[in-house]
DNA sequence: AAGCTGACGCTTCCTACAAG
DNA sequence: CTTGTAGGAAGCGTCAGCTT
């Protein structure tokens, strides 16, 4: 995003990429080799050049990370003296230090100022320059490293608006700011995306998505010498994964936030139909003469359905919570007209209970079946009459309870997969068999062992 | 003159804890 | 079970001054 490029193909067509940001991203600083990514020929090159004459100062002046403790403590156990002059070193003791130097696991981890990010503005300044989606959503990892290189991992999410849709989550790849093209499906990134239950997540194939892996690294690693896909080291893969999940986290609450929009209005159509009606019969049933005004009601309903939909479409981050929306349902009831009104139901949970309700009465789905009939509505109208017309409609009356039952034992079984496949993709070699016992058990066992 | 040492500031790690 | 956060400790990087 922060470069313009002119290119003419062949055929004399101009291709032209106007820069889209002003601000760079951070330049990277030259720092001193990582002791766990060096190799052999490094080293004695280093040798060759040091100034230095004893092995303590040694690396603590060519590597990078490795101060007087470290370098101290490295060397007493790998069995070589700290006064030794570096210079003096066997071939054979080279080779030994290097092999020491990989398997060490005390060096600290390398710095990441190295490395130069795009960072999360410009990542998603490109995202929207490119797809125009309606919904994006950036993440940069903290640094992290694997064997000696220090690497940061950006993800992008995309959703809808100009991203194409596609049964496949749709994949761009980038090392190091450079487009990987070819060989997709054998990189990491399309493992890690193959492997994530996206159900969990609300998100099912066909929906426009598009995913960003962004790896930057002083040492990129690469499978082939064609350069074009990335080999699965598992610490890549961890962040890789955490990154996307992120995303999809806030993928999920904007999907979420949009069915509820679509819902309240759906809600407000029927409430715009209904309303007078109700309000017609309650005054008749009342003995009233003369109606109350209700149009009152309806158009604050309104209004803050409106907001809702304007702060959906609008700056949607996290800002909003479960239960932020709805008290304009409850300053109704206060207010005494919608109360025990079946359409006020709000969330899936209380759909059911008061879908179940109904149906043990037996009673009240014919009765409102006359209801529409007497307004002019035919039988089968298409009207939804609650926000999940599914499970309150169609179910039958005898099946209500047990259908809720089975849908609450299905949700635990998929948290308990989703749990599982986690602790499998980490531990990489883990037993499919027992799964929740033995965790439970250590778990015990902690806690006694904590009480003692 | 070159390399070593020590002080100070800063970053990272570790641990416990909370939230989802 | 995973992830994020806070607070304290440890160790590195840098620079100036000292030693060989």
């Amino acid at each position: 995003p922060y470069a313009t490029i002119t290119f003419i193909d062949p055929d004399g067509v101009l291709y032209f990429f106007p820069r889209s940001v002003e601000k760079m991203p951070p330049p990277p600083t030259e720092v001193l080799p990582h002791p766990r990514g060096v190799d052999v020929e490094q080293v004695r090159r280093i040798i060759s050049e040091t100034k230095t004459r004893d092995m303590v100062s040694f690396l603590r002046t060519h590597f990078h990370r490795v101060g007087k403790k470290t370098a101290e403590k490295f060397l007493d156990e790998i069995g070589i003296s700290r006064d030794k002059d570096p210079r003096e070193l066997k071939p054979d003791e080279i080779v030994t230090l290097v092999r020491k130097m990989k398997t060490y696991k005390e060096f600290l981890p390398p710095d990441a100022k190295c490395l130069s990010p795009l960072g999360e503005e410009l990542l998603e300044a490109g995202i929207r320059k490119e797809l125009n989606p309606d919904f994006v959503k950036v993440v940069q990892r903290p640094p992290s490293s694997y064997g000696g290189h220090p690497f940061i991992v950006e993800v992008g999410i995309a959703y809808g608006g100009g991203v194409p849709r596609s049964e496949e989550i749709i994949l761009y790849r980038f090392a190091n700011k450079i487009p990987l093209l070819f060989d997709e499906y054998k990189d990491v990134s399309a493992k890690v995306i193959r492997s994530i239950k996206w159900s969990r997540y609300r998100i099912k194939p066909g929906m426009p998505i598009a995913i960003f892996v962004h790896l930057v690294s002083t040492n990129i690693p690469f499978k082939t010498a064609g350069k074009e896909f990335i080999a699965d080291r598992p610490e890549l893969e961890v962040e890789i994964r955490r990154g996307i999940l992120e995303c999809a986290r806030a993928l999920m609450r904007y999907i979420q936030r949009k069915e509820r929009v679509a819902r309240e209005k759906q809600r407000l159509s029927i409430y715009e139909k209904f309303l007078p009606l109700i309000v017609r019969d309650i005054t008749i049933l009342a003995g009233e003469e003369k109606e109350p005004d209700y149009t009152v009601l309806l158009e604050k309903y309104k209004m803050i359905t409106e907001e809702e939909i304007a702060g959906g479409e609008g700056a949607m981050e996290e800002e909003f919570e479960e239960g932020e929306v709805v008290p304009s349902l409850e300053e109704l009831e206060e207010e005494g007209v919608a109360v025990e009104m079946d359409l006020t139901v709000e969330g899936e949970d209380a759909a059911e209970e008061v879908t179940e309700e109904r149906f043990v009465e037996g009673e009240t789905v014919p009765e409102l079946e006359t209801h529409l009939e007497q307004y002019g509505v035919p039988e089968d109208s298409e009207i939804p009459l609650t926000d999940n017309p599914g499970s309150a409609l169609e179910v039958k009356p005898a099946e209500a309870s047990h259908k809720k039952v089975v849908r609450k034992k299905a949700e635990k079984e998929k948290v308990k997969e989703e749990g599982s496949s986690s602790s499998k993709a980490k531990r990489s070699s883990s037993k499919s068999g027992g799964r929740a016992k033995p965790a439970r058990k250590s778990d015990k066992k902690k806690e006694s062992e904590a009480k003692e």
